[in-house]
RNA sequence: GGCGCGGUAGCCAAGUGGUAAGGCAGGGGUCUGCAAAACCUCUAUUCAGCGGUUCGAAUCCGCUCCGCGCCUCCA
């Protein structure tokens, strides 16, 4: 059994192999840090933090690149208006990401290079392809690919640009080009700009927006490296662009795998603020939904099917993890010390495979929790007949503390109980123990109020958070 | 217009030629003082529609309908 990764570039499901032995380099296009992130954002950064976690979990090490553009039309517009220095306002929402990032469980990256630390590294790459014939400087000072340069352009959206012309949807000042789909390398500053700008062989100016994918990965994970992944939305022209750049100025191939994920869409409507369907992951945890149970949603999707976000999914999913939680406490209460792989169950090796098996197979997360879910129904019947011993309990724990490894959802939270709720069950029991019915029940109710559940279970009662 | 993805039970979602995984919700039952949890059981003769290929199709081909996306800076 060994890992399949469906390649754009191929269209084609293909085996992964690294292209250094053991160690996977892989770059994700990160957020362009002028607002929140909203929750479409994050499906692709968790399609991206589980393959992310699915190679470790193969035992393979990580190195994992993302980038944060913090210099784009979007972020000096809103500096400007809010009468900032850039770095000053992305870092609100810098470290709002990593925020975001901690309360969905997503897992930090190696790097985190912002675009406007690694200027240099750009300008660097842009005289390179100048040097080499890639590149061209139009009279207002900006510097252009030329896309009719690179024979290849074009075969990772395999859109045909034959009929692309300069229309509406092109600027104005954009005629000085060549071609109307060669695209910025480096743009001459403007006044809309304000005082953000940069000194260059070209003069004062900024980026264009796709040479810092290229110049930062090389920087952080060498000239070819294995995955490039991001939302279809940057298939084209981003990536088209970023493969045009770094493989005319190294003659090597960029990144060998190339992973898209598709979008989320808010009840069966693509999300927009005019709609009123449009979320951050803010939004959702004021509505009372936690980190865990939104990531269960964003996961649950196999990452190249449209994934339709709505409440009544996120309803269920916390019912789903409710049943896993049960589930795992139980086998706590159960579990031994120490206890190795053999003491596992049959029906916990099958789901191992069929774990691995989904996961595998393009990171099909359906069968992976399928396999789960049939571990449940097994562990909890046979535990129901008394069945499973203390080592089995805990050599099932830790096949799911491995499994959460890659799927980072299966620790159930914590439940401690303060002292006033454990006095109340204890006043419950004494009402049991007269018979004093009602009494119980009130007091049922009363810890039900406090977002308490008690089970009466043959071992006394049991509190769970509702 | 070009390119691409998708339409599977009330909801979500696997399955890409061999006779419909899994989760949630719902009905019935076991257990329980009653519950909760768990377990058992039932819930798609059928996979948007219509044709075709095949011994056999949700799966392949064609057409139609519907949803979503990209086609110059939106994950």
């Amino acid at each position: 059994m060994s890992l399949k990764l469906y390649n754009t570039m191929s269209r084609s499901l293909e085996e992964f192999h690294p292209v250094a032995n053991n160690h996977v380099r892989m770059y994700t296009c990160g957020p362009t840090v002028y607002d929140h992130a909203h929750i479409g954002n994050f499906r692709a950064y968790m399609f991206e933090d589980l393959l992310r976690r699915y190679l470790k979990y193969c035992g393979y090490e990580v190195t994992h690149v993302m980038n944060l553009t913090d210099v784009d039309d979007k972020t000096i517009r809103a500096c400007i208006a809010e009468d900032l220095p850039l770095k000053e306002y992305t870092s609100t929402y810098i470290k709002a990401f990593f925020e975001d990032l901690d309360r969905l469980g997503i897992e930090r990256a190696e790097h985190y290079p912002a675009a406007t630390d690694h200027i240099p590294e750009m300008i660097e790459l842009i005289e390179k392809l100048q040097e080499k014939g890639f590149a061209y400087q139009s009279e207002d000072g900006s510097v252009y690919f030329s896309i009719g340069k690179f024979k290849d352009y074009g075969k990772l959206s395999h859109l045909d640009l034959s009929g692309m012309q300069s229309g509406a949807r092109v600027a104005q000042d954009e005629y000085e080009k060549d071609n109307a789909a060669d695209f910025a390398l480096w743009k001459a500053w403007d006044e809309k700009d304000g005082d953000v700008a940069w000194d260059s062989p070209w003069g004062r100016g900024r980026p264009g927006w796709h040479i810092e994918c290229s110049a930062m990965s090389m920087r952080y994970l060498g000239e070819t490296f294995d995955i490039h992944m991001g939302g279809v939305d940057n298939m084209f022209p981003h990536h088209e662009d970023e493969i045009a750049q770094s493989e005319c100025a190294t003659g090597k191939m960029f990144a060998k795998y190339w992973l898209h994920c598709a979008h989320l869409i808010v009840d069966g409507k693509k999300m927009s603020k005019s709609l009123n369907n449009f979320y951050t992951l803010r939004d959702i945890l004021d509505k009372g939904y936690s980190g865990r149970e939104i990531r269960f949603v964003l996961i649950s999707t196999h990452y190249r099917q449209p994934l339709n976000f709505t409440f009544e999914v996120l309803d269920s999913a916390r019912a789903s993890l409710a049943r896993l939680d049960e589930f795992i406490r139980r086998l706590k209460e159960l579990a031994s010390e120490n206890a190795t792989p053999e003491d596992l169950p049959a029906w916990a090796r099958k789901a191992e495979d069929g774990f691995k098996a989904g996961l595998d197979n393009d990171l099909n997360i359906s069968g992976a929790f399928a396999a789960v879910f049939d571990m449940v129904t097994a562990g909890n019947r046979a535990m129901d007949s008394a069945e499973v011993t203390g080592d089995s309990a805990r050599a099932i724990l830790t096949l799911l503390h491995s499994w959460d490894s890659a799927l980072g959802i299966l620790e159930p939270p914590p439940d401690e109980a303060d002292e006033e709720t454990l006095r109340m069950v204890e006043m419950r029991q004494q009402a049991r123990r007269n018979k004093d019915w009602g009494e119980a029940d009130r007091l049922r109710d009363e810890l039900a109020a406090r977002g308490w559940v008690v089970k009466d279970t043959p071992e006394g009662p049991k509190l769970r958070r509702s």
